[in-house]
DNA sequence: CTAGGGTTAG
């Protein structure tokens, strides 16, 4: 149902008169609009390149439709000016993603003989097909063009990024480097081959691509480096050193230092992102930080818990006027939750104007791994009365949320619901919750049903819950039955043998805890280690066990030992069994004593304000012990201790803690 | 003269 515009010379003081034409083209308001739109722009109806401007401007200006409109306008009033205008209508139709449309284009292109002759027309018809969600109609295309030039090859290979079929796009790029001299790949395309090689697992494609755009000499071009650093980023490659090089010898613009501190930030170098996002401000030259710059080392804070750095970059934030924007505000519900601070998230998250899918998930996590479940499911009832519909990720961050409140009837209600419902099938994620949940809850075998049923391939975090949840519940067969499948899946992992040897100790099956540390010492498998960090006036240290690096160690270690002395007078018993290696007890105790938690926490006693909450991030899970520890400290000291893990936040304030492994 | 281009969030 769609009208052409009266000719512009005759500006009609009503609606212009409705006429049918095929179908796809905008509706008679959209005429008015862009018929006033092209008298603003005087259009000379006998020049063609005149009409075809007028079509760029309206798309330009963000009104696909009447773009559209006017083209239709165009082709009424002057046959000539179709060779000219096709191309940004088609872009038109594109962005207003109407295949109606585009499928007219592509037949008016035909009848006009500009398909596939006009490598411009062509181009613009490969791009409309793919945005419009056609890859296999842009592919039928793309195959009659006889000889198709770089930039429609280029058209291709984004549009199947676009739409995820990243190996033909990759494909696309190969066939270019191989078929002529590497001089055809130009910026645009060595561009898109990057965005490509970002969304496949394999690595080594960033690498060697890297390596042919050193050779072509677009190392030091911005826009190819900063979709390279990305690629990089993605794939969460250790090969930061190459990345930081090239970035260091380009022409960098702000996309090219949001990259390299987001690049830091999603691979757990918070430190770095933080401090080249202070580099940026300082000494940039003259770059200016936007609000992607913001929401990066915003990541970076919540991941190392930098609550002082991340109010700083907050009231940055707040000054450029921030607050409303979805992705910064987003970003800053992130990092206040995760820096232990729910209440200033939820105060963010209300400031957030438009909030999206991923803002409501956000704040549900947030009040989730604070162990309040409640407030996390008023979230998201008000989330589905605002007119939003939950996803696959919103499900996520309810279950988790229930499971970290050990809400049980909550949790497979919405899990039920989630399928019934919504129609979303239940996914690794979903299933590793509802373990959690369900074992936590002491409904073991229930949970181990689930397992059996899902459809999903099982993975090492949902048989690892379900292992944590039969040492909390002492179930030494169900206990062996993960183990086995863990690891078939991961047999490095040295957690899996201190909860097995645990849950044997605990048994009394003294036998199975030696063979098991046999196994340990066979098998050489190491511990990663883990480190536990803490922030004070804005800057962040790290402890790892037995750490001696601290310029202040023996002043931590003495003030430490006074600290053992009077947790031990309260009742404090050093708790031995979770210590796999074949040491005899005073050994044990000693080991214990020098956990990085309680090297942080010893360090930030001595030198934070009194009264003042102790935050520390620590890399993998809290121990038994130090859980224990932390309790009596918090007795005999009165300060408020959190300590983020790997599952959740342990709050130390009288029985607060909702992780219900120790307490 | 016109066409193909990327960064932020669980």
């Amino acid at each position: 149902m769609a009208t052409l515009p009266n000719p512009p010379s005759t500006p009609p003081a009503h609606p212009a008169p409705q006429r049918q034409r095929e179908s796809g083209f905008p509706s008679s308001t959209t005429t008015a609009s862009s018929l006033r739109a092209l008298f603003l722009r005087a259009v000379d109806p006998s020049r063609p390149a005149s009409w075809s401007a007028a079509v760029a401007d309206l798309l330009s200006s963000g009104d696909a439709v009447a773009a559209l409109a006017t083209f239709a306008a165009a082709v009424r009033a002057n046959p000539a000016a179709l060779r000219p205008a096709l191309p940004p209508a088609l872009r038109a139709a594109a962005a207003a993603t109407s295949l109606a449309a585009g499928r007219q284009l592509h037949l008016l292109a035909l009848r006009s003989g500009l398909f596939p002759s006009d490598p411009y027309s062509a181009s613009a018809l490969l791009h409309m097909y793919h945005h419009c969600s056609r890859p296999m109609d842009a592919r039928r295309a793309f195959d009659e063009i006889p000889d198709p030039n770089p930039v429609i090859i280029t058209a291709m290979a984004s549009g199947y990024v676009r739409n995820n079929l990243v190996y033909h796009s990759l494909d696309l790029f190969r066939a270019m480097i191989a078929s002529d001299s590497a001089s055809v790949v130009d910026e645009a395309a060595a561009l898109v081959a990057f965005s490509a090689s970002a969304r496949v697992p394999d690595r080594g494609v960033t690498a060697s691509l890297h390596a042919l755009i050193a050779k072509i000499g677009f190392e030091r071009n911005a826009g190819v480096v900063n979709t390279m650093l990305d690629s990089y980023a993605k794939g969460g490659s250790r090969d930061l050193e190459a990345a930081r090089k090239v970035f260091d010898t380009m022409e960098r613009d702000v996309v090219s230092w949001n990259s390299m501190i987001a690049l830091y930030a999603q691979n757990g170098m918070s430190a770095e992102a933080i401090g080249l996002y202070s580099k940026m401000i300082n000494v940039g030259g003259g770059i200016k930080c936007n609000a992607v710059a913001l929401s990066a080392v915003l990541l970076a804070c919540a991941h190392a818990g930098s609550i002082q750095t991340g109010k700083r970059i907050h009231n940055q934030v707040v000054r450029m006027g921030l607050e409303e924007n979805v992705y910064v505000g987003t970003s800053v519900v992130d990092m206040y939750s995760k820096c232990g601070r729910v209440e200033m998230a939820s105060k963010a998250f209300r400031k957030i104007k438009e909030k999206n899918i991923l803002s409501w998930s956000a704040m549900i996590t947030g009040y989730g791994m604070h162990g309040r479940g409640q407030e996390a499911l008023e979230i998201f009832t008000e989330m589905k009365r605002s007119g939003l519909r939950p996803n696959y990720i919103t499900f996520i961050s309810v279950l988790a949320a229930c499971s970290h409140a050990g809400l049980l009837d909550e949790g497979r209600y919405w899990y039920n619901a989630m399928k019934q419902e919504f129609g979303i099938e239940a996914g690794v994620e979903h299933y590793g919750c509802m373990v959690d949940l369900l074992g936590r809850a002491g409904c073991l075998d229930e949970a181990y049903s689930l397992i059996k049923e899902m459809k999903a391939k099982s993975d090492a975090a949902i048989w690892g819950a379900l292992l944590s949840a039969c040492r909390i519940h002492k179930n030494v067969e169900l206990a062996e039955i993960s183990v086995k499948r863990l690891f078939e899946l991961d047999a490095s992992n040295s957690g899996y043998y201190v909860l097995l040897s645990n849950i044997y100790a605990e048994a009394g099956m003294w036998k199975d805890v030696e063979r098991i540390r046999l196994l340990v010492k066979t098998r050489r498998i190491e511990k990663p280690p883990g480190y536990s960090s803490v922030e004070l006036k804005g800057k962040t240290y790290l402890f790892y066990v037995g750490d001696k690096s601290h310029p202040q160690h023996m002043e931590i270690y003495s003030y430490l030992e006074k600290l053992l002395e009077r947790m031990q007078e309260a009742g404090y018993v050093p708790n031995t069994g979770s210590i796999l290696h074949d040491l005899d007890e005073e050994e044990k105790e000693s080991a214990l004593r020098i956990h990085s938690e309680k090297l942080a926490v010893a360090f930030a006693l001595m030198n934070s304000v009194p009264g003042s909450v102790i935050h520390i991030i620590k890399n993998l899970r809290i121990c038994s012990d130090c859980h224990t520890a932390m309790k009596f400290i918090t007795k005999i000291t009165e300060r408020e201790i959190i300590i983020r893990d790997l599952q959740r936040f342990h709050h130390f304030k009288e029985g607060l803690c909702s992780c219900q492994d120790y307490w």
